[in-house]
RNA sequence: GUGAUUGUAGCUCAGCUGGUUAGAGCACUGGUUUGUGGUACCGGGGGUCGUGGGUUCGAGUCCCAUCAGUCACCCCA
Protein backbone atom coordinates (compact mmCIF):
# COMPACT_ATOMS: atom_id res chain seq x y z
CA UNK A 1 0.00 0.00 0.00
CA UNK A 2 1.91 3.34 -0.86
CA UNK A 3 1.62 6.47 1.81
CA UNK A 4 -1.04 8.86 1.50
CA UNK A 5 -0.30 12.15 2.55
CA UNK A 6 -2.09 12.74 6.21
CA UNK A 7 -5.29 15.40 4.86
CA UNK A 8 -8.53 16.31 5.20
CA UNK A 9 -11.22 17.97 2.95
CA UNK A 10 -11.53 21.17 1.91
CA UNK A 11 -12.54 23.66 4.63
CA UNK A 12 -13.22 21.23 7.57
CA UNK A 13 -11.03 20.97 10.25
CA UNK A 14 -8.98 18.92 13.09
CA UNK A 15 -9.55 20.35 16.84
CA UNK A 16 -6.29 20.30 18.78
CA UNK A 17 -6.86 19.74 22.39
CA UNK A 18 -5.44 23.35 23.15
CA UNK A 19 -8.40 24.84 20.65
CA UNK A 20 -11.51 22.31 22.47
CA UNK A 21 -10.94 23.75 25.89
CA UNK A 22 -11.74 26.83 24.32
CA UNK A 23 -14.70 26.11 22.14
CA UNK A 24 -16.14 24.67 24.85
CA UNK A 25 -15.66 27.17 27.09
CA UNK A 26 -17.99 29.11 24.60
CA UNK A 27 -19.78 25.97 24.03
CA UNK A 28 -20.56 26.50 27.70
CA UNK A 29 -21.11 29.82 28.30
CA UNK A 30 -24.05 29.78 25.50
CA UNK A 31 -25.28 26.50 26.85
CA UNK A 32 -25.60 27.56 30.26
CA UNK A 33 -27.53 31.38 28.51
CA UNK A 34 -29.83 28.74 27.25
CA UNK A 35 -30.66 26.86 29.75
CA UNK A 36 -31.22 29.76 32.31
CA UNK A 37 -33.81 31.22 29.57
CA UNK A 38 -35.67 27.86 29.63
CA UNK A 39 -34.74 26.25 26.27
CA UNK A 40 -34.21 22.03 26.16
CA UNK A 41 -31.86 20.48 24.08
CA UNK A 42 -32.32 18.00 21.33
CA UNK A 43 -30.17 16.58 18.57
CA UNK A 44 -31.14 15.63 14.88
CA UNK A 45 -29.09 13.40 12.73
CA UNK A 46 -26.09 14.41 10.51
CA UNK A 47 -28.10 13.79 7.75
CA UNK A 48 -31.81 14.67 6.25
CA UNK A 49 -33.67 13.76 3.29
CA UNK A 50 -32.68 15.98 0.71
CA UNK A 51 -36.48 16.77 0.62
CA UNK A 52 -36.27 18.10 3.51
CA UNK A 53 -33.71 20.87 2.86
CA UNK A 54 -33.88 21.79 -0.85
CA UNK A 55 -35.98 24.56 -1.42
CA UNK A 56 -35.67 26.64 1.66
CA UNK A 57 -32.41 28.20 1.39
CA UNK A 58 -32.91 29.90 -1.88
CA UNK A 59 -31.11 28.69 -5.67
CA UNK A 60 -27.87 29.89 -3.99
CA UNK A 61 -28.57 27.58 -0.64
CA UNK A 62 -29.94 24.32 -2.34
CA UNK A 63 -26.38 24.84 -4.59
CA UNK A 64 -24.36 24.80 -1.40
CA UNK A 65 -26.18 21.85 0.24
CA UNK A 66 -23.81 18.80 0.39
CA UNK A 67 -25.60 15.76 -0.87
CA UNK A 68 -25.02 12.06 0.00
CA UNK A 69 -24.25 9.42 -2.87
CA UNK A 70 -26.61 6.41 -2.62
CA UNK A 71 -25.48 2.89 -1.00
CA UNK A 72 -24.87 -0.19 -3.45
CA UNK A 73 -25.31 -0.03 -6.77
CA UNK A 74 -26.71 3.32 -7.64
CA UNK A 75 -26.44 3.75 -11.24
CA UNK A 76 -28.50 0.60 -12.15
CA UNK A 77 -31.48 1.95 -10.61
CA UNK A 78 -31.22 5.36 -12.34
CA UNK A 79 -32.81 5.38 -15.73
CA UNK A 80 -30.52 7.45 -17.81
CA UNK A 81 -31.26 8.45 -21.49
CA UNK A 82 -29.71 11.58 -23.32
CA UNK A 83 -31.67 14.14 -21.47
CA UNK A 84 -29.87 12.80 -18.52
CA UNK A 85 -27.60 16.07 -16.75
CA UNK A 86 -26.20 16.62 -13.45
CA UNK A 87 -29.04 17.32 -12.19
CA UNK A 88 -31.77 15.17 -13.40
CA UNK A 89 -29.11 12.49 -12.42
CA UNK A 90 -28.68 13.57 -9.02
CA UNK A 91 -32.15 13.51 -8.01
CA UNK A 92 -32.05 9.54 -8.89
CA UNK A 93 -28.61 8.96 -7.01
CA UNK A 94 -28.91 10.86 -3.88
CA UNK A 95 -32.29 10.58 -1.29
CA UNK A 96 -29.70 12.33 2.04
CA UNK A 97 -27.88 15.28 2.62
CA UNK A 98 -25.88 16.75 5.22
CA UNK A 99 -27.49 19.49 7.74
CA UNK A 100 -27.15 22.75 6.06
CA UNK A 101 -28.52 24.32 9.25
CA UNK A 102 -30.58 23.28 12.80
CA UNK A 103 -33.58 25.74 11.56
CA UNK A 104 -34.74 23.57 8.94
CA UNK A 105 -33.91 20.13 10.59
CA UNK A 106 -35.66 21.49 13.80
CA UNK A 107 -39.37 22.54 12.32
CA UNK A 108 -39.14 19.08 10.49
CA UNK A 109 -38.65 17.66 14.06
CA UNK A 110 -41.31 19.52 15.40
CA UNK A 111 -43.93 18.51 13.08
CA UNK A 112 -42.59 14.74 13.73
CA UNK A 113 -42.90 15.02 16.94
CA UNK A 114 -45.87 16.87 17.43
CA UNK A 115 -47.71 14.68 19.28
CA UNK A 116 -45.06 14.13 21.87
CA UNK A 117 -44.30 18.16 22.11
CA UNK A 118 -46.00 20.55 24.52
CA UNK A 119 -46.50 24.16 22.75
CA UNK A 120 -45.02 26.49 22.94
CA UNK A 121 -41.90 24.74 22.33
CA UNK A 122 -38.50 25.98 23.05
CA UNK A 123 -34.86 24.05 22.68
CA UNK A 124 -31.60 24.70 21.96
CA UNK A 125 -29.75 22.34 19.75
CA UNK A 126 -25.85 22.76 19.35
CA UNK A 127 -24.29 20.46 16.24
CA UNK A 128 -22.51 21.21 13.26
CA UNK A 129 -23.51 21.98 9.76
CA UNK A 130 -22.12 21.34 6.20
CA UNK A 131 -22.18 23.97 3.25
CA UNK A 132 -20.38 23.28 -0.05
CA UNK A 133 -18.96 27.19 -0.07
CA UNK A 134 -15.72 28.28 -0.80
CA UNK A 135 -13.82 28.44 2.44
CA UNK A 136 -12.02 31.66 3.43
CA UNK A 137 -11.41 33.38 6.62
CA UNK A 138 -14.20 32.12 8.82
CA UNK A 139 -16.06 30.37 6.56
CA UNK A 140 -15.49 26.97 6.56
CA UNK A 141 -17.18 23.78 5.05
CA UNK A 142 -17.96 22.44 8.13
CA UNK A 143 -19.27 24.51 11.44
CA UNK A 144 -21.13 24.93 14.71
CA UNK A 145 -24.43 26.60 14.72
CA UNK A 146 -25.74 27.16 18.32
CA UNK A 147 -29.52 27.41 17.96
CA UNK A 148 -32.17 28.46 20.34
CA UNK A 149 -35.95 28.55 18.70
CA UNK A 150 -39.66 28.90 20.31
CA UNK A 151 -41.84 27.59 17.80
CA UNK A 152 -45.82 27.75 18.67
CA UNK A 153 -46.38 30.91 19.86
CA UNK A 154 -46.65 34.31 17.91
CA UNK A 155 -46.30 36.69 20.65
CA UNK A 156 -43.08 39.40 20.59
CA UNK A 157 -42.43 38.94 23.93
CA UNK A 158 -39.92 36.16 22.47
CA UNK A 159 -38.40 38.29 19.86
CA UNK A 160 -37.61 40.31 23.67
CA UNK A 161 -36.15 38.04 25.18
CA UNK A 162 -33.74 36.86 22.35
CA UNK A 163 -31.92 40.18 22.19
CA UNK A 164 -31.87 39.58 26.30
CA UNK A 165 -29.97 36.42 25.55
CA UNK A 166 -27.64 37.60 22.94
CA UNK A 167 -26.33 40.31 25.32
CA UNK A 168 -26.14 37.88 27.73
CA UNK A 169 -24.04 35.63 25.82
CA UNK A 170 -21.61 38.34 24.50
CA UNK A 171 -21.37 40.19 27.79
CA UNK A 172 -20.65 36.55 29.79
CA UNK A 173 -17.71 36.64 26.88
CA UNK A 174 -16.54 39.68 27.23
CA UNK A 175 -16.95 40.55 23.81
CA UNK A 176 -16.94 44.13 23.46
CA UNK A 177 -18.53 46.68 21.09
CA UNK A 178 -21.38 44.30 20.10
CA UNK A 179 -24.52 45.58 17.81
CA UNK A 180 -27.65 43.47 17.58
CA UNK A 181 -29.06 45.31 14.51
CA UNK A 182 -32.69 44.50 13.99
CA UNK A 183 -35.28 44.20 11.50
CA UNK A 184 -38.36 43.39 10.83
CA UNK A 185 -39.10 41.53 7.13
CA UNK A 186 -42.70 42.82 6.82
CA UNK A 187 -41.33 46.60 6.92
CA UNK A 188 -39.23 45.66 4.19
CA UNK A 189 -42.64 44.15 2.27
CA UNK A 190 -44.36 47.35 2.67
CA UNK A 191 -41.41 49.42 1.01
CA UNK A 192 -40.96 46.91 -1.78
CA UNK A 193 -44.96 47.35 -2.02
CA UNK A 194 -44.92 51.04 -1.80
CA UNK A 195 -41.73 50.83 -4.86
CA UNK A 196 -44.33 48.96 -6.89
CA UNK A 197 -41.85 46.19 -7.11
CA UNK A 198 -43.49 43.38 -5.02
CA UNK A 199 -42.40 40.61 -7.54
CA UNK A 200 -38.68 42.00 -7.28
CA UNK A 201 -38.76 41.58 -3.69
CA UNK A 202 -35.99 38.64 -3.08
CA UNK A 203 -33.56 40.77 -5.67
CA UNK A 204 -33.81 44.27 -3.82
CA UNK A 205 -33.10 42.70 -0.36
CA UNK A 206 -30.33 40.98 -1.41
CA UNK A 207 -29.13 44.24 -2.77
CA UNK A 208 -30.27 46.60 -0.23
CA UNK A 209 -28.53 44.18 1.97
CA UNK A 210 -25.23 45.11 0.55
CA UNK A 211 -25.23 48.93 0.95
CA UNK A 212 -22.67 48.77 3.83
CA UNK A 213 -20.22 47.32 1.61
CA UNK A 214 -20.66 48.72 -1.62
CA UNK A 215 -22.37 52.27 -1.04
CA UNK A 216 -25.77 54.20 -2.65
CA UNK A 217 -24.87 54.49 -5.76
CA UNK A 218 -23.80 51.20 -6.67
CA UNK A 219 -26.99 49.46 -4.36
CA UNK A 220 -29.12 51.84 -6.70
CA UNK A 221 -27.32 50.98 -10.19
CA UNK A 222 -27.27 47.17 -8.96
CA UNK A 223 -31.33 47.75 -8.69
CA UNK A 224 -31.98 49.52 -11.66
CA UNK A 225 -30.17 46.65 -13.97
CA UNK A 226 -32.94 44.21 -12.13
CA UNK A 227 -35.33 46.21 -13.08
CA UNK A 228 -36.28 48.77 -10.16
CA UNK A 229 -37.84 51.89 -11.69
CA UNK A 230 -36.58 55.31 -10.84
CA UNK A 231 -39.34 56.71 -8.74
CA UNK A 232 -39.17 53.09 -6.89
CA UNK A 233 -35.62 54.60 -6.04
CA UNK A 234 -36.35 57.61 -4.72
CA UNK A 235 -38.70 55.93 -2.43
CA UNK A 236 -36.00 53.85 -1.16
CA UNK A 237 -33.91 57.24 -1.00
CA UNK A 238 -36.85 58.34 1.30
CA UNK A 239 -36.83 54.95 3.59
CA UNK A 240 -32.81 55.16 3.81
CA UNK A 241 -32.52 58.64 5.36
CA UNK A 242 -35.45 58.24 8.11
CA UNK A 243 -33.12 56.67 10.83
CA UNK A 244 -35.98 56.74 13.13
CA UNK A 245 -38.90 54.05 13.98
CA UNK A 246 -41.34 56.32 14.61
CA UNK A 247 -40.84 58.75 11.38
CA UNK A 248 -41.53 55.36 9.22
CA UNK A 249 -45.21 55.42 10.24
CA UNK A 250 -46.03 58.04 8.20
CA UNK A 251 -44.28 56.63 5.34
CA UNK A 252 -46.16 53.26 5.64
CA UNK A 253 -49.49 54.54 6.31
CA UNK A 254 -50.56 53.02 3.42
CA UNK A 255 -49.64 49.79 3.94
CA UNK A 256 -50.98 47.15 5.84
CA UNK A 257 -48.04 44.70 6.17
CA UNK A 258 -45.66 47.68 6.84
CA UNK A 259 -47.62 48.87 9.14
CA UNK A 260 -47.61 45.43 11.00
CA UNK A 261 -44.17 45.40 10.73
CA UNK A 262 -43.71 48.59 12.37
CA UNK A 263 -45.82 47.93 15.29
CA UNK A 264 -43.72 44.58 15.95
CA UNK A 265 -40.49 46.86 15.41
CA UNK A 266 -41.84 49.15 17.71
CA UNK A 267 -42.70 47.03 20.47
CA UNK A 268 -39.43 45.17 20.81
CA UNK A 269 -37.40 48.11 20.87
CA UNK A 270 -38.98 49.93 23.02
CA UNK A 271 -39.29 46.48 25.61
CA UNK A 272 -35.73 45.96 24.97
CA UNK A 273 -35.06 49.73 25.78
CA UNK A 274 -37.02 49.55 29.08
CA UNK A 275 -35.09 46.50 30.27
CA UNK A 276 -31.91 47.55 29.24
CA UNK A 277 -29.09 45.89 27.75
CA UNK A 278 -25.55 44.75 29.76
CA UNK A 279 -22.74 45.64 26.90
CA UNK A 280 -24.31 45.21 23.21
CA UNK A 281 -26.59 47.83 21.74
CA UNK A 282 -29.78 47.14 19.68
CA UNK A 283 -29.45 49.10 16.25
CA UNK A 284 -32.38 49.44 13.80
CA UNK A 285 -30.46 48.83 10.30
CA UNK A 286 -33.55 49.29 7.65
CA UNK A 287 -30.99 47.57 4.91
CA UNK A 288 -31.04 44.48 7.35
CA UNK A 289 -32.50 41.42 5.27
CA UNK A 290 -31.09 38.23 5.82
CA UNK A 291 -30.38 35.86 2.83
CA UNK A 292 -32.40 32.85 4.45
CA UNK A 293 -35.78 33.15 2.87
CA UNK A 294 -37.75 31.69 5.44
CA UNK A 295 -38.05 34.32 7.68
CA UNK A 296 -41.39 36.73 7.33
CA UNK A 297 -40.88 38.87 10.88
CA UNK A 298 -38.30 40.28 12.97
CA UNK A 299 -34.62 39.55 12.12
CA UNK A 300 -31.35 40.15 13.62
CA UNK A 301 -28.10 39.68 12.60
CA UNK A 302 -25.19 40.63 15.51
CA UNK A 303 -21.65 42.02 14.45
CA UNK A 304 -18.59 42.67 16.14
CA UNK A 305 -17.11 45.54 15.22
CA UNK A 306 -13.70 45.47 16.62
CA UNK A 307 -13.31 42.39 14.49
CA UNK A 308 -13.30 42.18 10.35
CA UNK A 309 -15.22 39.42 10.30
CA UNK A 310 -18.96 38.57 9.24
CA UNK A 311 -22.18 38.36 11.26
CA UNK A 312 -21.58 36.01 14.19
CA UNK A 313 -24.64 35.25 15.09
CA UNK A 314 -28.37 35.81 13.32
CA UNK A 315 -31.91 34.82 13.54
CA UNK A 316 -35.39 36.04 13.67
CA UNK A 317 -39.35 34.93 13.25
CA UNK A 318 -40.32 32.26 10.59
CA UNK A 319 -44.44 32.28 10.07
CA UNK A 320 -44.70 29.24 7.65
CA UNK A 321 -41.75 26.44 8.11
CA UNK A 322 -43.95 24.14 9.60
CA UNK A 323 -46.48 23.92 6.81
CA UNK A 324 -43.91 22.75 4.41
CA UNK A 325 -43.62 19.56 6.64
CA UNK A 326 -47.93 19.39 7.00
CA UNK A 327 -48.19 21.82 10.02
CA UNK A 328 -49.93 25.00 9.69
CA UNK A 329 -50.01 28.20 11.21
CA UNK A 330 -47.76 27.43 13.41
CA UNK A 331 -45.13 30.23 14.11
CA UNK A 332 -41.18 30.19 15.37
CA UNK A 333 -38.77 32.41 16.13
CA UNK A 334 -34.98 31.83 16.96
CA UNK A 335 -31.29 33.25 16.83
CA UNK A 336 -28.12 31.48 16.42
CA UNK A 337 -24.79 32.19 17.78
CA UNK A 338 -21.84 31.08 15.06
CA UNK A 339 -19.71 29.69 17.31
CA UNK A 340 -16.46 29.32 15.01
CA UNK A 341 -16.70 33.20 14.26
CA UNK A 342 -17.33 34.07 18.01
CA UNK A 343 -14.04 31.87 18.90
CA UNK A 344 -11.84 33.60 15.33
CA UNK A 345 -13.23 37.07 17.51
CA UNK A 346 -12.06 35.98 20.97
CA UNK A 347 -8.91 35.15 20.03
CA UNK A 348 -8.05 38.49 17.74
CA UNK A 349 -8.87 40.77 20.85
CA UNK A 350 -7.25 38.13 23.56
CA UNK A 351 -10.40 37.56 25.42
CA UNK A 352 -10.22 33.97 26.35
CA UNK A 353 -9.26 33.48 30.35
CA UNK A 354 -5.92 31.66 30.21
CA UNK A 355 -6.93 29.19 33.44
CA UNK A 356 -9.41 27.42 31.06
CA UNK A 357 -6.72 25.25 29.64
CA UNK A 358 -5.51 22.80 32.52
CA UNK A 359 -6.53 19.20 32.51
CA UNK A 360 -4.40 17.27 34.98
CA UNK A 361 -3.58 18.65 38.17
CA UNK A 362 -1.19 16.46 39.60
CA UNK A 363 1.17 13.67 38.53
CA UNK A 364 2.85 10.78 39.91
CA UNK A 365 6.47 10.49 38.51
CA UNK A 366 7.08 6.79 37.69
CA UNK A 367 10.12 5.40 39.32
CA UNK A 368 9.51 1.90 38.71
CA UNK A 369 7.37 -0.87 38.91
CA UNK A 370 6.87 -1.09 42.72
CA UNK A 371 6.87 2.44 42.53
CA UNK A 372 4.18 2.92 40.44
CA UNK A 373 2.19 0.41 42.60
CA UNK A 374 2.49 2.24 45.25
CA UNK A 375 0.81 4.86 44.02
CA UNK A 376 -1.89 3.58 42.39
CA UNK A 377 -4.19 4.11 45.22
CA UNK A 378 -3.07 7.08 46.53
CA UNK A 379 -4.80 8.04 42.24
CA UNK A 380 -7.62 6.43 43.25
CA UNK A 381 -7.74 8.61 46.51
CA UNK A 382 -6.99 11.47 44.84
CA UNK A 383 -9.44 10.70 41.89
CA UNK A 384 -12.42 9.82 44.47
CA UNK A 385 -11.91 13.80 45.91
CA UNK A 386 -12.34 14.78 42.53
CA UNK A 387 -8.51 16.00 41.89
CA UNK A 388 -8.02 15.31 38.16
CA UNK A 389 -4.31 13.64 38.66
CA UNK A 390 -2.55 10.46 36.77
CA UNK A 391 0.76 8.32 36.60
CA UNK A 392 3.49 8.84 33.74
CA UNK A 393 2.92 5.60 32.51
CA UNK A 394 6.21 3.88 32.13
CA UNK A 395 9.58 4.80 34.28
CA UNK A 396 11.39 6.70 31.70
CA UNK A 397 14.15 9.40 32.61
CA UNK A 398 12.97 11.99 34.72
CA UNK A 399 13.67 14.71 32.17
CA UNK A 400 11.20 13.70 30.19
CA UNK A 401 8.43 12.98 32.70
CA UNK A 402 9.29 16.47 34.22
CA UNK A 403 9.03 17.82 30.82
CA UNK A 404 5.53 16.00 29.65
CA UNK A 405 4.24 17.33 32.87
CA UNK A 406 5.45 20.89 31.94
CA UNK A 407 3.95 20.52 28.41
CA UNK A 408 0.86 19.53 29.49
CA UNK A 409 0.27 22.65 32.40
CA UNK A 410 0.47 19.83 35.31
CA UNK A 411 0.42 21.95 38.26
CA UNK A 412 1.99 19.72 41.05
CA UNK A 413 4.44 16.51 40.57
CA UNK A 414 4.65 13.97 43.09
CA UNK A 415 8.06 12.20 43.76
CA UNK A 416 7.25 8.97 45.20
CA UNK A 417 10.97 7.00 45.15
CA UNK A 418 12.48 4.17 47.89
CA UNK A 419 13.31 7.04 50.81
CA UNK A 420 9.50 8.33 49.84
CA UNK A 421 8.16 4.50 50.45
CA UNK A 422 10.00 4.21 53.48
CA UNK A 423 9.46 6.97 55.10
CA UNK A 424 5.64 7.48 54.02
CA UNK A 425 6.82 11.58 53.42
CA UNK A 426 5.78 12.23 49.64
CA UNK A 427 7.84 14.98 47.70
CA UNK A 428 5.61 17.02 46.01
CA UNK A 429 7.06 19.69 43.46
CA UNK A 430 4.81 22.88 42.57
CA UNK A 431 5.59 23.01 38.69
CA UNK A 432 5.17 27.36 38.48
CA UNK A 433 7.06 28.10 41.45
CA UNK A 434 9.80 25.28 41.59
CA UNK A 435 9.36 24.70 44.89
CA UNK A 436 9.62 21.56 46.42
CA UNK A 437 8.79 19.75 49.54
C1' G B 1 -18.89 30.39 -10.67
C1' U B 2 -15.02 34.98 -10.91
C1' G B 3 -10.30 37.25 -9.40
C1' A B 4 -5.61 37.65 -6.58
C1' U B 5 -1.77 35.20 -4.05
C1' U B 6 1.29 31.28 -2.02
C1' G B 7 3.52 26.12 -2.26
C1' U B 8 11.36 24.61 0.38
C1' A B 9 12.36 19.80 7.17
C1' G B 10 6.75 18.07 11.74
C1' C B 11 5.88 23.92 12.24
C1' U B 12 7.40 29.26 10.81
C1' C B 13 10.33 30.80 7.07
C1' A B 14 15.49 32.34 4.43
C1' G B 15 17.75 30.95 -0.22
C1' C B 16 20.49 37.77 -3.97
C1' U B 17 20.33 38.82 -11.20
C1' G B 18 19.96 30.12 -12.50
C1' G B 19 26.29 27.65 -10.48
C1' U B 20 28.74 22.26 -7.23
C1' U B 21 27.27 18.43 -0.68
C1' A B 22 19.67 23.25 0.16
C1' G B 23 20.02 26.69 5.43
C1' A B 24 18.03 29.00 10.27
C1' G B 25 14.73 29.16 14.47
C1' C B 26 11.15 26.19 16.95
C1' A B 27 9.83 21.01 17.74
C1' C B 28 11.88 15.97 18.34
C1' U B 29 16.08 13.12 20.19
C1' G B 30 21.09 11.97 22.86
C1' G B 31 24.53 14.14 26.32
C1' U B 32 26.60 17.90 30.15
C1' U B 33 23.08 16.34 35.16
C1' U B 34 22.55 7.25 36.34
C1' G B 35 15.68 11.26 40.92
C1' U B 36 13.72 16.89 38.46
C1' G B 37 10.75 20.59 33.70
C1' G B 38 10.28 25.78 32.11
C1' U B 39 16.66 29.34 31.47
C1' A B 40 22.33 27.40 29.43
C1' C B 41 26.01 24.55 26.44
C1' C B 42 27.51 20.41 22.92
C1' G B 43 25.84 16.57 19.43
C1' G B 44 22.04 13.82 16.21
C1' G B 45 18.02 12.37 12.96
C1' G B 46 14.75 14.50 9.35
C1' G B 47 13.82 17.58 2.73
C1' U B 48 13.69 13.44 -4.72
C1' C B 49 12.38 22.18 -2.87
C1' G B 50 3.62 20.44 -4.32
C1' U B 51 3.38 17.37 -9.04
C1' G B 52 4.42 16.79 -14.44
C1' G B 53 6.79 18.72 -18.61
C1' G B 54 10.11 22.42 -21.04
C1' U B 55 14.52 25.99 -21.71
C1' U B 56 19.86 25.30 -20.27
C1' C B 57 26.39 22.56 -19.83
C1' G B 58 23.65 23.30 -15.16
C1' A B 59 16.85 24.77 -12.33
C1' G B 60 14.62 25.52 -5.41
C1' U B 61 15.51 29.91 -8.72
C1' C B 62 13.22 31.02 -15.65
C1' C B 63 8.69 29.25 -18.91
C1' C B 64 4.13 26.16 -19.48
C1' A B 65 0.61 22.93 -17.43
C1' U B 66 -1.63 20.70 -13.24
C1' C B 67 -2.92 20.00 -8.15
C1' A B 68 -3.36 22.02 -3.25
C1' G B 69 -3.70 25.96 0.42
C1' U B 70 -4.95 31.09 1.64
C1' C B 71 -7.59 35.69 0.72
C1' A B 72 -11.38 38.58 -1.79
C1' C B 73 -16.09 38.72 -4.85
C1' C B 74 -20.91 36.03 -5.11
C1' C B 75 -23.46 34.14 -1.02
C1' C B 76 -23.31 33.37 4.12
C1' A B 77 -22.33 31.77 10.35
Amino acid sequence: MSNTKPSIPKGMRDFTSEVMFRRNYIFETVKSAFECYGYAPIETPAMENVKTLTGKYGDEGDRLIFKVLNSGDYLSKANLDENTDSKSLTKQIVEKALRFDLTVPFARFVVQNRNDITFPFKRYQMQNVWRADRPQKGRYREFYQCDADVIGTESLICEVELVQLYDDVFTKLNIPNVDICINNRKVLSGMVELMGATDLFDQIVITLDKLDKIGIDKVKEEMESNGVKKEALSILDTFLNTKNVGDLFSLLENSLIGKKGLEELKFVIDNVTKLGLQSANLVFDITLARGLNYYTGCILEVKANDVQIGSIGGGGRYDDLTSNFGLKDVSGVGVSFGIDRIYLVMEELALFPDNIDVSTKVMFANFGDDEAAFCLPLLKQLRAAGISSELYPTSTKMKKQMTYANNKGVQFVIMVGEDEMESGILSIKNMESGEQR
